[in-house]
RNA sequence: CGGGGAGUAGCGCAGUGGUAGCGCACCUGCUUUGGGAGCAGGAGGUCGGGGGUUCGAAACCCCCCUCCCCGACCA
């Protein structure tokens, strides 16, 4: 430990927010060098590497193939799948002699045209490959150290099928390697329901970590078992009179519509405010937002107030109006949109089924500064589709077995796609002959693993007030062996131990500094090895050393011949 | 991208126009030595960069850069 490169600090650096952050810079384990990109010292790179052994031992282990894919990619592949417009804002790019470089945000393209050069047949499927690689994103807002930075490791994998089914069954035996990942990491987890996003496919999930600083949050069912990230999670059918129960404002019990001037307010915040002396709350808006679908087509989704909008479903692959979108379409009023008479005019109109609930709603009077009371679904304006696309709230009953949902804050460690074709049918070459002799395109599965990310979520699921406490799979070091004082019998009593532990194949990192006990004391509960050995003259009087469980604290008293045998390796 | 804040030694910070400082860390010596020691001495600075105001700028003004926070966005 002398010779390690290595300083721990007293005091974190300002700008480290999560404990996660601040204790593996304090502990001497990464180091930022620009905003979200860390270097990884010594002790840091250990555990790295730990992870990325334990990816490499179940993904292996799970018939995937390692492979190493450059980081650098051509711009045209990008431009080739038609990701370029979805990931632009975020890609690194370069001019290079061969033309526009980007660096790697992700890898589906370069996976499935460098695996598709191989496999020609029917015969050669299926197959599936991996790596570790790192991935440049130009990330708005780099965050908490290492849980979202934007250069960072990843580990992903591709699967690659002759059919659907056959994807499907690749698909569950990777997505239970990645889960075994995390089992040996000692994290709690949950696979939950995922929005497939910028990725393309159907079925997505995510394996979730509940933290206190999770970006995330998925809604769960305690009773079935449920759970789906709220990105994706459509709030299930609820009791009609649990949603008109609230007070509806203004007009609740009038026989028509009634026009109200309500200059300057646009969103639901401000019209509530405006009607609060009349009760209304949230609940009793109907919030109108106007979306384009895939197909350039114009969608009103319809949604209560309190609740946000599932633009996936309310028009997969489509996305909310810009300004732009506004100008062109002057029927639809910034801010003061409703549904009244948009049927008629055409428009596609989404409700989720809550807003069918009895009662009149408060909403848009499609002219500016102005809203409308009384509006009744079915009387006042027509809805063309009825489909769950409202947000899920916490105490919403369960989609699947109608018991109350909590929604639970996450941090996302991982997350599979089944691709279904979305590449393959884009990219050059992607195709196979199958048995009957015709060209076919893929079908693909993708699987990544954050890996410098999980160091961070271990790192804030396992630390307390004192310092970093690693699980043996990640721990840099098995042991932490602790010379105390300079006496040269505690110094050649510690050598013998480190050669001991050493030679049986144990990893040690050995505190050999020439400082007070104090200070070993207080890095090695910093640093978070498992296992500390304290050899003091003390002891050896005894014929014993310390043994210390950093996770627990827990000491006891062993003859060093005997050490082995009591150090939970 | 919008709003707010911050850049002074490796880290944490003080410094309202007149010789650039404190704590921790670092180097040397002595004492100390089982939970972040004490004393003495020492080294380390383009005060983020550029321009301006001034006899004189870390400080005041302008521009730029970087970093952080809230939001928007996002596998």
């Amino acid at each position: 430990m002398s010779r390690l490169l290595l300083r721990t600090l007293r005091e974190a650096p300002a700008d480290a927010e999560a404990a996660s952050h601040r204790l593996l810079v304090r502990a001497g384990y990464i180091r930022r060098t620009s905003s979200g990109v860390y270097a990884f010292l010594p002790l840091g790179r250990r555990v790295l590497a730990n992870v990325e052994r334990l990816v490499r031992e179940e993904l292996g282990g799970a018939g995937v193939q390692e492979i190493l894919l450059p980081a650098l990619q051509p711009r045209e592949l990008w431009e080739a799948s038609g990701r370029i417009s979805v990931y632009e804002d975020i890609l690194f790019g370069l001019e290079g002699r061969g033309g526009r470089m980007v660096l790697g945000p992700t890898h589906e393209e370069l996976a499935t045209v460098t695996v598709s050069a191989d496999v020609e047949s029917w015969r050669d499927l299926p197959v599936s490959v991996y790596q570790v690689q790192t991935k440049f994103r130009d990330e708005a807002r780099p965050r908490f150290g290492l849980l979202r930075g934007r250069e960072f490791l990843m580990a992903d994998a591709y699967s690659f099928d002759a059919d659907e089914a056959s994807m499907a069954a690749s698909y569950e035996r990777i997505h239970a390697a990645v889960g075994r990942v995390f089992d040996r990491c000692g994290v709690q987890y949950r696979a939950v329901e995922a929005d497939s996003g910028g990725m393309g496919g159907s079925v997505s999930h995510e394996i979730m970590v509940p933290s206190p600083i999770g970006e995330d949050h998925f809604a769960h069912c305690a009773a079935c078992g449920w759970a789906a990230n709220v990105e994706t999670a459509a709030a299930g059918a609820r009791d009609p009179a649990a949603d008109s129960a609230g007070p509806s404002g203004p007009g609740g019990a009038a026989e028509e519509m009634v026009l109200h001037h309500t200059p300057g307010a646009p969103g639901i915040e401000a019209v509530v405010e405006h009607f609060q002396d009349q009760g209304l709350t949230a609940k009793g808006m109907l919030k109108c937002i106007a979306l384009l679908d895939a197909h350039g087509g114009v969608v009103l989704a319809l949604v209560p107030g309190d609740r946000e909008v599932l633009v996936s479903r309310a028009a997969p692959g489509g996305r909310t109006f810009e300004e732009a979108d506004f100008i062109a379409h002057p029927e639809l009023v910034k801010g003061y949109i409703g549904p009244m008479g948009m049927l008629e005019k055409g428009i596609r109109v989404v409700a989720d089924p809550s807003v069918g609930r009895p009662g009149a709603w408060v909403t848009g009077a499609n002219r500016a500064d102005h809203h409308v009371s009384g509006a009744v679904a079915g009387r006042d304006f027509q809805v063309g589709e009825w489909v769950s696309i409202a947000t899920i709230s916490a105490g919403d009953p369960c989609p699947a077995c109608g018991g109350p949902v909590e929604l639970i804050r996450s941090v996302e460690a991982a997350h599979t796609f089944q691709l279904g074709r979305r590449y393959s049918d884009v990219l050059p070459g992607a195709v196979f002959t199958d048995e009957s002799g015709a060209e076919a395109p893929f079908w693909m599965g993708c699987y990544g693993i954050g890996v410098s990310r999980l160091v961070a979520i271990v790192a804030e699921a396992t630390h307390d007030d004192a310092g970093l406490s690693w699980p043996l799979a990640l721990a840099p070091y098995a042991v932490h062996l602790i010379s105390l004082g300079t006496d040269p019998e505690v110094l050649e009593a510690s050598e013998a131990l480190y050669g001991d532990l050493a030679g049986a194949g144990t990893s040690v990192l050995w505190d050999d500094r020439p400082v007070r006990a104090g200070v070993k004391f207080a890095d090695a509960d910093l640093i978070g090895i498992p296992a500390q050995v304290l050899v003091g003259a003390r002891g050896l009087a005894g014929g014993v050393v310390e043994v210390k469980i950093r996770a627990t604290g827990e000491r006891s008293e062993v003859a060093p011949g005997e050490l082995a045998a009591a150090l939970p390796l």
